[in-house]
Parts: C-alpha cells; structure tokens; sequence
DNA sequence: TGTTTAATATCGTTA
DNA sequence: TAACGATGTTAAACA
C-alpha cells in the first residue's frame, strides 16, 4: 500500500509531466464556485488527465459526480495524514477540493492517443446528404444556401423547387415535436418578408410525433422522412465517388 | 503483465459481482446505435462501473469519447491475442465494442459509497445571502443581530423593517413543517419578553407544507420563498464583486 | 410511461 | 467574450 507521502509526490510528478493519474479511494469532495457541493466520505475514482481536468466518479452512474475542465491548477499536500489534492481555476473562479482518508490503489501512466474519433449520422450529417443528394428532398429540388442566418436561428437548407419556388427546409436528426414544426414557420414568414413571396416548408426528419404532423398539416409544412443511418450511407458512398474520381483524375 | 486469459476472467467476474473495473489500455473503439463512431488504436482508460455503466476515456478531455449507460449488458472475451469487450443495450438498441490490443494496467474493486451529495447553498449561506442583501426580506429591512442565543436555541436573524418593527427571522434550507413554525413562535415570545413589543415572525425557506401554511397563518407568522439555489447565485455575485474591491482597493 | 426542464451542462462555431 | 445550436446530450421533475 502506497504511504501518503509517497502519493503526493508520485501525483506531483505525474502532473506535472503530464501523466495520466487514477486514483481509488476513501474521501470526501468540496466544489465551490458556479455551484456548491459537498460529498461525504465514500469510496470513488479520481482521474486526473493531461491536460489537468478532474474527474471525481462513484460507484455508479454516467457522470461524474464532480469535476473540474481542463487548464486548472492542480495541488496536491497531505495534512493529518490525509491526501489533499485541490484544482483551481480563475476564469470562471471555480475550487475542487479532495480529501483522500484511505488510498485503496493509485497508478499513474503517461497515454498515447493520436486516433481521429471518427462520427456520423448526426444532423449535420444528414445536411451534408441532402447537399450531396438534393434529389431525396424531390427531383429538381436545387440546394441555394445552407445555415443561413434569421432572427431566432438558422434554415438549415435554403432551396428552390423545379417550379422555381422557394423552399425552407429544417432538418431534425430524431422525431419531430410541435416547437419544430412552429420554429420553421417562423423562418419562413421572414423568408416570406424578405422575398415577398411564401415559401414552400419542407421538414426532414426520421419521425414526426402525431401532434407535430396534426400542426404541420394545418400550417402547410411537408414532412420528408429521412433517417440518419440512410443519411450516413449517402454520404459513404459519395465519398466512395470521391475517391474513385480522385483517382481517376 | 496480466494474461489477456486472467484479464477475461477477472473482469467477468468482477462484472458479475459488482465490482469497479478499471483498465488502462491499447484499444479501438466503435459505437453503434442512435449514431455510429470508430475510433483507432490509442491508448485510453476504460471504467466499468458497479451498474454496467462503460465509459471509455481519451487522455484529455471532460467527457468520456464513448459511453454506455447503466443497464447494459455486458460481455468479454479473447480475439486474437486480443481482448474484447462488449457492452449492449436494447432500448435504444446500440452496442459498444472494445478491442483492447495491449494492457497497461488493470484493477477490480468493490466500491462503497453511501454518502449523500449536496448541492447548492448550506442554511449557513442562506443565511449570508440575507445579510449581503437585506432587500431579500423585503424593502427597508435591516439586519440588527445574527444568532443572537435564546433558551432552546438561536434566533437566525434579528432585524427591523421599514417602520422600526422588530422582526424575527428563521431560514430553513428545505421545506417547512410545522416544528419550525411552533421554534419560531417560542423564540418571538421570548422577544416580546426582553423587548415588552411583539415581534414580526417570518420564516424563509424553498417551501412549506400546507400543514405549516395553516398554522403559520393562525399564528402571525409570514412566509418568504428563497431557493438555496437562488442564495448560491446572491453569494457568488456578492463573492464577484468582493474580488473586484479587493483587486482595486 | 411520456414530456418538459435544468445542468457547475459541454463543445463547437461565429460575430 | 458572448451568443447560439447540437449533443449518442444526461438526469430529474412532472403529468
């Protein structure tokens, strides 16, 4: 078992090379500054990162159960034979406080992770088919601007049809509520002030809720069924193109 | 060095007796469900918690870079020389995959953790949070005394409102019963005993049950909402602003 | 069980 | 720095 004095200088030393901490253990947690918290005495895991964020975790749950970013001020001392580690940050003036009464197992390491997190299937994913692909809104469906800036938000796609007309259309990545399908009328009546005529509203989305289909059927808004997963192979497979055309090219 | 066959073995069982599982590790790492996520070969930590909660993280960074929520199911075995861990869920239906290439570090251990976590503002600080801003009370209350010692205890904060009355204040943190009434009605009494006129009463907490409504209303005795949440944010404006004097003067 | 709201939200991007 | 939207948001409160 390591000693206490031990554990402050091997925690000292791994911070400050930039090592990787874990630290299980007997203790009590104090935050203080954009909330307060206090802890008592349990048995959690510590981590602390190289870039100096802290994660305190208890036996259970997603999240930690106290924390501090990363780019704080770590200490670490001990005092009455506890194991005090305290992070500091100035802007915004935040404190975590630790008080460790029994270290059960503490290991530091330095980690090498240079992969790329690679995601998809998100709605900016599902944005990137519809601009790649405008035909899964309608033939002829023509993409004129994406995020374009109104009061409010933004249009995720802004579009003319093959009639020439303007179509608004908001994309939803998971089933659409009735505050989506008033969002994009708002957009569209300034779409309307802007270019003197109504747009057409096209909503995009894997699901509608009946309420927001009910509202939407009122208000005029279509309704595009479109789920992220399709989306994402969209987007494969043009890249797939892409790569062939590189190539060829 | 564990034996990636010990590594399998020590986490199943672990698992299964709710135990904490830390590994520190050479791993890719792909999800599956509501999106979809591969990550490369890196080196990361991987904690399997006490309720099947995974969380997998990267070097640097607040958030774990995959998850996977309590309730999973969760399986391991070898691959390869390679040890792979497998986490599933069936609502939503998504799936963790783990492919550990090399342990650095691996430790089991059952954590106990039975502590309660509080948040926000102590009664002491609803408390500092009146005195920093009397006006909480209502317009023209002054502050005279805090903790002022009666028999059976101590009068949170003695004060005089706007036409020189005195007023008699109890904080409670959370909800009011009708004890706290009835310890605020003895303590006036003793008031009027020293001072020979009967003092305002008033009680500040988050909320009342109707029970203490009921028989504060009998009694003359007012209630003035306060969240702890809301004398978090007094304080911490108040804390602000200290720093600023400080810095300047 | 489904819906709404808060979070020390975090994390990007943009003005 | 502030504002704003997306998040595999999560988690709690509410109906």
């Amino acid at each position: 078992m390591t000693s206490v004095e031990e554990a402050v200088r091997e925690i000292m030393l791994a911070v400050s090379a930039g090592r990787f901490v874990v630290v299980l253990g007997e203790m009590e947690v104090v935050y203080e500054g954009r909330s307060l918290s206090w802890l008592g005495k349990g048995e959690r895991l510590v981590i602390i990162k190289q870039d100096k964020s802290v994660l305190v975790h208890r036996p259970t749950g997603y999240e930690p159960v106290n924390w501090q970013p990363s780019g704080s001020h770590i200490e670490a001392w001990t005092e009455d034979g506890k194991l005090i580690i305290v992070s500091t940050r100035t802007s915004p003036p935040e404190m975590l406080k630790i008080t460790i009464t029994r270290i059960i197992h503490l290991f530091t390491h330095e980690l090498r992770d240079e992969a790329i997190f690679q995601m998809h299937a998100r709605e900016e994913d599902m944005k990137q088919a519809i601009i790649a692909n405008p035909s899964l809104i309608e033939d002829g469906f023509r993409v004129v601007e994406s995020e374009r800036k109104v009061r409010g938000g933004y249009i995720d796609i802004l579009g003319v049809d093959r009639e020439g007309r303007m179509v608004v259309i908001e994309i939803k990545r998971e089933s659409v509520g009735v505050g989506d399908v008033d969002q994009l009328v708002r957009y569209s009546a300034q779409i309307e002030e802007e270019f003197g005529s109504k747009p057409r509203q096209i909503i995009i989305a894997p699901m509608i809720t009946s309420k927001a289909a009910r509202k939407a059927r009122i208000l005029g808004v279509e309704f595009r069924q479109l789920s992220p997963r399709r989306a994402q192979e969209i987007i494969r497979k043009r890249k797939g193109l892409d790569r062939f055309l590189s190539e060829e090219g």
